[in-house]
RNA sequence: CGGGGCGUAGCGCAGUCUGGUUAGCGCACUUGGUUUGGGACCAAGGGGUCGUGAGUUCGAAUCCCACCGCCCCGACCA
């Protein structure tokens, strides 16, 4: 019966599974260009879905969002030393346009910072201008040698809010508190528990005094970084000019920040949630929250009437209450093609609708993290669904965070380090210094993901590499990445 | 750029070593019929610059040379 349709398990290759999962759900499909990607409009829905609500949360927090333009003058990104040191190698520069080549070439943008930076230090001119808190959604370029769907592409969409303030509390302010949104959007979205912390110095953003992340554990445990936001102090205000009265009339550097969560994101719930069978998606963000799959016999019109008109009334009522309903009326496909279909796509409640249900009034509701089905009396069914899909985020969160906290291991030395980032994530006391942490990389292929905003203390307890003292009040997280 | 592999139908591959009719298989697709409550079956079809170029030969997917492209592993990264 069963063809070759089935997935590579994820305990016998996960990569090999991600891949599988990227184009057998329809996300997206490989491009001719190389390391980029169209997402197909089942990746695009949740990529909606993702950007409706985050746009909200940021609007909320007083944000507002603009369009700053795709090509950046090559000379911008020269102003400012580490960022240039950091994304020269990525840069794509257009050199020709109009059959000639151009008098400055023109850079694609890896990321705003620079453009943004040169029409701030325009539009700020007095304290009052300030804070200046603004975001864009857009598509950035960054040429990277190895790319994976959704994960690392050359080309990905995006958004970069870029704020200015007048002191460096806050901007600090500003910057946690996007963590804060970040934190709260992957957990009460992304059913994804993360770990928020400030990265060490050789991971932060370039150009950044401290970068903020949070970071969470795919199901083969290691770390994706999910989203990220940055204080930069005024290394960006000194570098463009963004400067202002204050109030005393003194001339001062503004303090920015920047923040973003991408596409990635997606990858992160693909590989977060997922299973042997397919996607799993969290129903805040699902394309569809529940799936109705109509069944009848071709020679039965009778029946089928009854089907199809018990089915468009049940998606009715879930409309109503706001419930993302998609009915699959597809013709020539078995029911049982189907629900292998959806559950491969992740719908969360998935209702099965025929004559014999009909006629005892209940429908088979099949629940993606449940392996039985259940028979629900129809007439309360559509009732049920929202209560349902508060619980099936919540289970799916609690089945994320169990499999984190039973995957991250607390260490006392270097040995103990070894065995145990095989298996997770792993704290570890350590000194600080950027050199054993590339050590550390080299020998174990772990990095430093981040000093934790909570957990362990470090006080008193040398750091697992070199013996020196801990260079954090916490122990750091180390664990292999993506 | 270093190491390995691959280019044959939309996808996955066989055929290449040892040259020889009309280039084949699975999936997908089209049509018809039987099916439809867990990835249906039967039958008939459509679809190919065998990566590109030059060569050897009576004859090249197959041999020689050059080029191009892609994938995997390593160094960089949201």
């Amino acid at each position: 019966m069963a063809k070759g349709n089935k997935l590579t398990p994820q305990s016998e290759d996960f990569s090999a599974w991600y891949n599988e999962i990227v184009y057998k759900a329809d996300l997206a499909d490989l491009s001719p260009v190389r390391g980029s990607m169209v997402i197909k409009p089942y990746g695009y829905a949740l990529w909606e879905n993702i950007q409706k609500n985050l746009d909200q949360m940021f609007k909320d927090t007083g944000h507002e969002n603009l369009y700053f333009p795709l090509l950046i003058p090559m000379s911008f990104f020269q102003r400012e030393a580490h960022h240039v040191e950091g994304f020269s190698p990525e840069l794509a520069v257009v050199t020709h346009a109009g059959g000639k080549e151009l008098e400055e070439p023109l850079a694609i943008r890896p990321t705003s910072e620079t453009i943004i930076g040169e029409m701030y230090s325009k539009w700020i001119q007095s304290y009052r201008d300030l804070p200046l808190l603004y975001n864009q959604w857009a598509n950035v370029l960054r040429w990277e040698l190895r790319t994976r769907p959704f994960l690392r592409t050359t080309e990905f969409l995006w958004q970069e809010g870029h704020t200015a303030h007048a002191n460096a509390d806050e901007a600090v302010a500003e910057t946690n508190q996007m963590l804060d949104v970040y934190t709260e959007f992957a957990e009460y979205y992304g059913a994804i528990p993360v770990i928020r912390g400030e990265k060490t110095a050789g991971e932060r953003f370039a150009g950044a005094k401290m970068t903020l992340t949070i970071e969470a554990m795919m199901r083969d445990a290691k770390a994706l970084q999910s989203a990220t936001s940055h204080y930069m102090g005024t290394n960006f205000a000194e570098a463009f000019n963004i400067s202002f009265n204050d109030e005393n009339n003194q001339q001062a550097f503004a303090h920015t920040t920047s923040w973003g969560l991408s596409t990635r994101f997606i990858g992160a719930i693909i590989m977060s949630h997922g299973d042997d069978q397919g996607l799993i998606m969290p129903p805040r963000l699902a394309p569809s929250q529940v799936v109705i799959v109509p069944i009848y016999r071709r020679d039965d019109e009778v029946a089928k009437a009854q089907v199809l008109g018990e089915v468009d009334k049940l998606a009715r009522q879930l409309k109503d209450k706001n419930v993302r309903v998609r009915v699959d009326k597809r013709e020539g496909i078995s029911p049982g093609f189907k629900f292998n279909e959806w559950e491969q796509k992740g719908v969360p409640l998935r209702v099965e609708l025929g004559p014999k249900d009909i006629e005892q009034g209940t429908a088979l509701l099949a629940n993606r993290l449940e392996p039985d089905k259940e028979t629900v009396k129809l007439e309360s069914l559509a009732e049920g669904i929202p209560e349902r899909l508060e619980r099936f985020h919540e289970a799916l969160y609690q089945r994320a965070k169990s499999f984190r906290d039973s995957h991250i291991f607390e260490v006392k030395d270097y040995a103990e380090f070894k065995e145990k980032i095989e298996e997770g994530f792993v704290y570890a006391s350590h000194c600080g210094d950027p050199e054993s942490e590339k050590q550390i990389q080299e020998e174990t292929k772990a990095t430093a993901r981040c000093i934790p905003l909570e957990g362990p203390s470090a006080s008193g307890i040398p750091c697992i590499h070199t013996g020196k003292a801990s260079g954090y009040p916490r122990k750091v997280i180390f664990a292999k990445a993506y």
